[in-house]
DNA sequence: CCGGAAACTTTTGAATACCAAATAGCGCAA
DNA sequence: TTGCGCTATTTGGTATTCAAAAGTTTCCGG
C-alpha cells in the first residue's frame, strides 16, 4: 500500500529520469559540484534530451540541481545550512499535517494506511532503508491530512528530507520508533492538539540529535563547478 | 527594484509560456475544465511544443492544471476549499518568513528594498495592479528572509496567492496598508517575535474578511472536463 | 614571459519532422 | 437505444538539425 511499484514504473519518463538523477546526487554517485552534460547524461539514462530536459526544471524546484541559462546545470552542494532548513519548513509542516490528519481521523477517516505504514517501519527489514520507510511515515501523515496545497509543499520538501534522513542513519533506533508511535497514535485517536505538538517536538528532537553528525559530515563551503568525472588530487 | 523585468524576458522561453498560461487562468481567458491542445497552444502562443511540453510540469506542479498520461491537461476547477488551503498554508509560512527577515535585519541586513516595496504598495498607480502589489511585498519579505527553500516553497505558493488576491479586490482597501506598515516596520526594526505574530494576524484577518467574498464567486464542485472554446448555455 | 584579442569548439535552447501507442469519438449493427 | 469495433486525433517520445552563447585555445604583441 505505501509502496505500489519499487520503482516509479507507471509514472511518464520524465519523472523517472528525475527520480534516477535524485537517487544518484543524495547516494553522492553524482557528486556536488558536477556538471550536468544533457548529451551525456541523456545517453546514460538511454532516453532523449526531451524527458531530460523535462526532468531537470522539476530538480532545480527542489534545489538539488542549480540550472544557469546557456550554462547547464551542476549539481548542488549541500551544506549544513541547507540541513538546518530542512528542519525549519519542517518544523511548520509537519505538525500542520499531523494536526489536519487527526481531524480528519476525528470526522470518520480511516487511520488504517498510517497504523500499517507504522508498523511497516517497525517490522521491515533491518538493514534495508531505515531511512526510507521513516520518510514513508511522513509521507503518510501528509497523504492523511488530505490536503492538496500541504501535499504538494510536501513533496517539494521529501527529497531532501530523504538526502537529510540519509545522512544521519543512526538516529534509526527504537527511540525513534516510540516517538512515532506516539505521533501516529495521537493522529489514529483523533487528537488534533496533541498530534500538532508531538510532531513539533519530533522534528525539533530530531534536529537537536543530528546536527553534530551533520556539521561534521557537511561541507561548510559550496564545491567548485567541475566535470563530470570524480577525479582525486594527484 | 522590485520589478525588473515587466515581462519576464530574461528567463528561458518555457517559463515565458508557463507564465503566459498562468496569467490567463488566473484572468479566466482559459477557463476551469478547459483541455489544453498542445498544438493549438503551440502555434497560439507562437512557440514549438518543446517549451510547451516544458511548461506544463511546471504548472501541474503548482496545481494551476492537472495532466493525466496521454489524456492531456485539464485547467484546474478553483473551488473554495482551494482559498482555504492557501490561507492554511500562508498562515505557516509567513509567520516564519516574517521572523526570519527580522532576524536578519536584527542582524545587519538592509530592510531598505523591502520599505520600497511597502511605499511602492501605498502610492502606486491606484487601479493598477493592486493585488499584485500586495503579493510582491510578501515576495520581498520572503527575500529579506533569506532562506532557501522557504524561498522555493513560496514560490510554489505564489501563483495560488496571486490568484486569491486577484479574486477580492475590495481587500485592497486603507486599512489593508496599515497592517501590511505595521509588520514591515516590525521587521526592519528587527523584532522578530512581533513580526511573527502580526504576519500570523494579518493572514486571519484576510481569511476571516475575504471568505464570505469567496463562498459566493467560487464553485462548489469542479467543472466537468470541457474543450477550448468557451461554450455559453443556448 | 605574460597578457589580451581573435578564432574555434562545445553545449545549450529551440524548432522540425516523425513514429508508436493509447485514448476518444464515431458510426454501425443488433 | 445500446453495445461493439473502427478510425482518427493526441499525447509521449526519438532523432536530427540549427543558431547563439559560453568556454577554450591559439596566436600575436608588448
Amino acid at each position: 500500500m505505501a509502496n505500489p511499484e519499487p520503482s516509479d514504473a507507471g509514472a511518464g519518463l520524465s519523472e523517472q529520469v528525475a527520480e534516477a538523477l535524485r537517487e544518484r546526487i543524495i547516494s553522492g554517485s553524482l557528486p556536488a559540484g558536477s556538471k550536468l552534460n544533457e548529451r551525456e547524461l541523456s545517453a546514460e539514462l538511454q532516453v532523449s534530451r526531451i524527458p531530460l530536459r523535462e526532468a531537470l526544471p522539476l530538480l532545480e524546484a527542489e534545489g538539488f540541481i542549480h540550472s544557469e541559462a546557456r550554462r547547464g546545470s551542476v549539481v548542488h552542494t549541500f551544506t549544513l545550512r541547507d540541513a538546518v532548513e530542512v528542519f525549519d519548513l519542517r518544523l511548520r509542516l509537519e505538525p500542520f499535517a499531523a494536526r489536519c490528519a487527526a481531524l480528519r481521523v476525528a470526522g470518520g477517516a480511516s487511520p488504517e494506511d498510517l497504523l500499517a505504514s507504522l508498523e511497516y517501519a517497525r517490522t521491515g527489514v533491518p538493514g534495508e532503508q531505515a531511512s526510507g520507510r521513516n520518510s514513508d511515515l511522513h509521507e503518510e501523515i501528509v497523504l492523511l491530512a488530505d490536503h492538496d496545497l500541504l501535499r504538494r509543499l510536501s513533496s517539494l520538501l521529501n527529497g531532501r528530507v530523504r538526502w537529510l534522513f540519509r545522512l544521519t542513519p543512526e538516529r534509526d533506533t527504537p527511540g525513534m520508533w516510540e516517538e512515532h508511535a506516539e505521533l501516529v497514535h495521537a493522529i489514529a485517536e483523533g487528537r488534533p492538539a496533541l498530534a500538532e505538538a508531538l510532531a513539533g517536538a519530533h522534528v525539533e528532537r530530531g534536529r537537536h540529535a543530528s546536527l553534530p553528525h551533520l556539521s561534521e559530515r557537511l561541507p561548510s563551503v559550496p564545491v567548485p563547478r567541475r566535470g563530470r568525472k570524480t577525479r582525486s588530487p594527484a
